[in-house]
DNA sequence: GACGATCGTTGAGACGATTCAAAACCATCT
DNA sequence: AGATGGTTTTGAATCGTCTCAACGATCGTC
């Protein structure tokens, strides 16, 4: 019942803790016979690794931290299983912390993970450029930004959002679409900003007479997306925007969903494009439009690029990795029968 | 850069490393003048609590796991935020693992957990009663089961799934419909048995006329949902079913989103209950009546038994606890309107 | 000025695993 | 018998923190 430690299978196998430990960790360099014995007294005794003196030992423990701005949003789901992909080949464990947007939680979540002195921390941070993020880098945690670019300072994989704002709208411009709205979020949010500027590029450059509309919700949700849905439903037919660009599919989903509550066809009366490609978006009721991201190679490469941080500091150089977004075109945002 | 320890700040300030220790911890019986000069030489030094050295020296670490059968399923984000809030108010963290459904990825989550020494392990297994689990607990990692019950050997927090399917057939019978479907998943899974044992008990004890049809998918998500909705669309419309009960709620929206694709009304062609009341139901394009689980209340409680075992292991008493669902009902099982 | 009592501070073990230089063992050959 | 070389095994030191018995001041009291 009381776990045993490597002293009493020693003892059980009339070894000393050394024997043990090589067993444990190089079992080729001991003998046949002794080795199986070590296993038997491990067997018997119900033996459990104590990876906390381990790591102690080690002076840090086999874990990266990866902090979420949002557990719910399937996005960060897939980024987390890129991570844990990769960390499993290392032997490594990944544990998830949700800051929920709040840089209150985020702290405590940092603090507590410095304190288990992590290989590494993964974080999309509530606000970029957080300068207790260089602290806690300084003091020998390395910090990878997810999704999230860097400067020169650390490591970051990120998406060109600025670009993926340019194939939403290039796309809807080029079905035909001359009012375009986009649904964003809070514009502290760099990823909202940066899809809002590409969008906005491309309209702009449109010329023949294409206009952007901008609506913001509080909060990068579903709910926040109806919020959007409903304002527009309420405008009149002739000056609501054929078409909108979402900040995310969490939105665009919100406002697929008010559009079907007032009768709204999609893509007849509104076309809609959102973003990351979330699984739900082609399983949405009218199948999304969506600017695919690489999710889980996202999480994949900050993994790697952590880990090659962590083998050897010195060599490593940081990196700032950008994947390009590309656009998947499904039914919302389909050619419009009308007109 | 090294992260520095207790005892360099001892040097710094010139006093024993214990007496650091207990500016750290009883800090009201050091003398104030010692106590900040501990602290400027802590603030100069940038010196972070090592978590790892104090676990060991514990015995057990200040975090318990959580594992549960799918993070992207909001259901699971909830219960694991209940956890989390109490956890904090006991200065302990929620590790949150996800098997995925697969037994060899619990396997691999429950091993860490145990080799870092966990408080202990909230878990909803992916099969009742793995045996693995009792020899963890036996090993002294206590186990709560999670949205599942246990026989007296362990403490558990769950609903009563049958009484749920009751409440959602009940619902249904009364609104007049005499042909259900229960729209469930792999009958392994304990959760859709007794929300369909329930649904099933209510149906037969109606009489009437009333009948019930199950359909299956293989897996309780949006796709699987959606699968089932594609057979009832294709059925001739006499035949087809009149309402829904579905094993969750991520099934009910699948369900939905295939109505609309095929041009069926909900609730006038099929009526629909969700199960666990996510957010999403609400929000659903047909706002999704559904059976409301206390879903923090299950993350709280299960935290709850966890500490109360882990206090004080002796008094302890094992105790099964299980909440009421109810019935939230919504436009997707409105009374209908045709004949 | 001796004796306790009180209050702060100290320092020596743990905790459990890993590492590595040194010791022990064994077989073979001179 | 002794030297040689190779393989196994050992045991002490270490990681950073906490705990607790013991120690030293300081003060009041008689």
């Amino acid at each position: 019942m009381a776990t045993s430690s490597i002293k009493e299978v020693a003892q059980l196998a009339r070894v000393s803790v050394g024997t043990v430990s090589n067993v444990l960790n190089r079992p080729e360099i001991v003998s046949p016979a002794t080795r199986e014995r070590v296993f038997d007294a491990i067997r018997e005794l119900g033996f459990v690794r104590n990876e906390v003196a381990r790591s102690l030992r080690a002076g840090r423990s086999r874990t990266v931290g990866l902090v979420v701005l949002d557990v719910s949003n399937p996005f960060f789901v897939d980024v987390a299983h890129g991570a844990e992909a990769v960390a499993d080949e290392h032997d490594t464990m990944v544990v998830l912390c949700n800051s929920a947007g709040d840089p209150g939680r985020e702290r405590r979540h940092l603090d507590q993970l410095e304190q288990q002195r992590v290989l590494g921390i993964l974080i999309t941070p509530v606000r970029t450029d957080d300068p207790w993020l260089t602290k806690i880098a300084a003091r020998g945690t390395p910090v990878v930004l997810v999704d999230s670019p860097a400067t020169g300072l650390r490591c970051s994989v990120a998406v060109d959002d600025r670009l993926g704002g340019r194939l939403a709208a290039a796309h809807l411009l080029e079905r035909g679409h001359r009012r375009i709205l986009f649904a964003g979020g809070p514009p502290s949010v760099r990823q909202v900003a940066d899809r809002h500027a590409g969008v906005a590029e491309v309209v702009a450059a449109a010329g023949g007479g294409a206009e952007l509309v901008a609506c913001a919700a509080p909060e990068l949700t579903v709910a926040g997306g109806r919020a959007i849905g409903e304002r527009l439903a309420a405008m009149p037919a002739a000056e609501r925007p054929t078409a909108a660009c979402c900040a995310n599919d969490m939105m665009a989903l919100g406002l697929l969903q008010a559009m079907a509550a007032h009768g709204l066809r999609v893509p007849d009366d509104l076309a809609i494009v959102g973003y990351d490609d979330i699984d739900f978006a082609a399983a949405a009721a009218v199948p999304l439009s969506s600017v695919r991201q690489p999710r889980e190679l996202l999480g994949r490469t900050a993994v790697d690029l952590l880990l090659d941080e962590v083998a050897d500091p010195g060599r490593h150089r940081h990196r700032q990795v950008i994947f390009q977004p590309d656009l998947v075109v499904r039914e919302s945002s389909a050619p419009r029968r009308t007109s």
